[in-house]
DNA sequence: AAATTGACCATGG
DNA sequence: TCCATGGCCAATT
């Protein structure tokens, strides 16, 4: 099985423009349901990378969760670009904006 | 091999 | 409802 954290990235690359993902939400679909902190560390070391859509994800509250204000403000300006609208708490509806993986990155021929 | 990291999450006051 | 605390997990050092 491919290193967690090569999962993580994939299903990050999966979540479509105009949409967000929560950092428990990525680590339930990577296969631990317990492991938001391990998607915040990779998010972190992936930082650099700039082919990874990190501005798609936010905390379950659907806030911003950087600690620096610079980047944080980076991410809600590419959200915007991207036609999510923040309530006046500058959070985000998650019940209109969370993207939901079908199944996992691996199609299941026969499910129900 | 043990300790550290980290942009989280659930819970209790 | 908001804040503090503790648990959590896997990669990194």
């Amino acid at each position: 099985m491919q290193p967690f954290t090569e999962r993580v990235v994939q299903i990050i690359h999966s979540i479509p423009p105009g949409k967000i993902m929560t950092y428990g939400q990525i680590a339930a679909s990577a296969g631990s349901p317990r492991a938001a902190r391990q998607v915040v560390r990779i998010l972190h070391a992936m930082s650099t990378t700039q082919q990874l859509p990190w501005h798609r994800v936010v905390n379950k509250h659907g806030e911003i969760a950087l600690g620096d204000p610079d980047s944080a403000e980076e991410q809600r300006l590419r959200l915007e670009e991207e036609g999510i609208t923040f309530t006046l708490e500058q959070r985000i509806p998650l019940e209109q904006y969370r993207f939901e993986p079908d199944l996992s990155v691996e199609e299941v021929s026969n499910e129900e």
